[in-house]
DNA sequence: AATGAGTTTAACCAACTGGTCAAAAATATA
DNA sequence: TATATTTTTGACCAGTTGGTTAAACTCATT
């Protein structure tokens, strides 16, 4: 099978608009006709590309997780200051999701209506490299800060949590400013958060063994 | 129209049907067969009560926006000293979640595929009362730990991050307690959550102002 | 120009899905 | 018991949905 450049285009095509559907509306409401008609292509063709609509939703799941993925788990990877990275972090995450608004959403719903998407997704693949990396690079902050190794997990979905969760509920958090005299929007909220989650870890944790 | 007892059993029946089947599926992969059988009639008997699969939803959406909605702004309700809330909130959020797991994720989920239906429940309810009483409340904490008061709404959004996301995100942080070695399950690390969570938030105000 | 492999389309299909309806069963009313 | 009312059911329907298929089109190679 020889592929040139128009197929290359109508399968990036395909993918997009797969991608937009799905993210958009959820695998359950997401419809084949409508991803063929905003990648401007027949229906048929969509079956030709990729098998089944549970193919094409594998694909485009996966591509998406691993967005999100490398987004969320990239600051344990840096090895700047701590405090640094945590505001550096704060930063660039919230930046990433204010363009991607609905990824969290949509992770977070396939996954709990199908985990075995994500354990077919992680079952073949080691994490103990980077499990390794990431925890044995922060054991010294760990310390240093008073936290403690068993407790490494809970801070690391505490950090998370704090973007992740505000756009996850992004309409309720919107309902709320509205209810609270929040003049701003939501974009605003989300900057100032920046800030916010920021001081608030590194106040946390600045005082963890001084308990 | 005489009600009688048979009649509220079965619309109980059906309810509750509904509700599981919802929340299990989310409102696009759920099937009214599939609540009919459940329910243990015929599925024209759903038709009968509940007009059609739009209303028989917004029912069940209701309800169970309630039953979270209650639980999370509890906190911000309660007239204890601000640490001992704070403690006392984790334990009874992170108790009733655990027995509800999947609710965070299905209102999440079905508010961000349709917002319209947030705002058809919220607007005509005036919640001006709570908002002046949770935030005139807790007027002097705020000032006492240091919260200016234009982040107040950035403080409560935080607290009910660090609870909310781990459940709705159940799938992805069980395998990562799976990847990182940690022997309990999910139970437990929710468990512990009770005092770290308290624990982190109580740290992190206590030294808003030392900053 | 003829060939042939890959690409795109229109027409079609079987299964499913929410919903209807008239009849039957159950229950209340007289 | 006879009648009216409400509850429950099975059969049925129209629209939708994922998927198939055979024919048509494109285009490089000969």
């Amino acid at each position: 099978m020889v592929k040139n450049d128009s197929e290359k285009q109508t399968e990036e095509k395909i993918f997009e608009a797969a991608m937009a559907v799905f993210e958009e509306k959820g695998f359950a409401a997401a419809r084949m006709q409508e991803i063929a008609d905003r990648a401007g292509i027949n229906k048929s063709l969509l079956h030709y590309y990729f098998r089944s609509k549970d193919q094409l939703f594998e694909v485009v799941f996966n591509k998406l997780f691993e967005k999100m993925f490398s987004m969320v788990i990239g600051i344990f990877m840096s090895d700047k200051p701590f405090e640094e990275k945590i505001r550096e972090y704060y930063c660039e995450h919230i930046r990433f999701f204010q363009q991607n608004p609905m990824l969290p959403i949509f992770i977070m719903s396939e996954i709990s209506h199908n985990p075995e998407r994500l354990k077919k997704r992680f079952g073949n693949i080691d994490y103990t490299k980077i499990r390794d990396s990431v925890m044995g690079f922060h054991a010294e902050e760990m310390s240093e800060y008073g936290i403690k190794k068993e407790d490494w997990v809970q801070f690391m979905i505490t950090v998370v949590s704090l973007t992740i969760f505000p756009f996850a509920a992004k309409e309720i958090v919107k309902m709320f400013l509205d209810q609270t005299g929040y003049t701003k929007g939501f974009d605003d909220f989300m900057n100032e958060r920046k800030v916010f989650a920021s001081e608030f870890v590194i106040n946390a944790i600045k005082h963890m063994n001084k308990k």
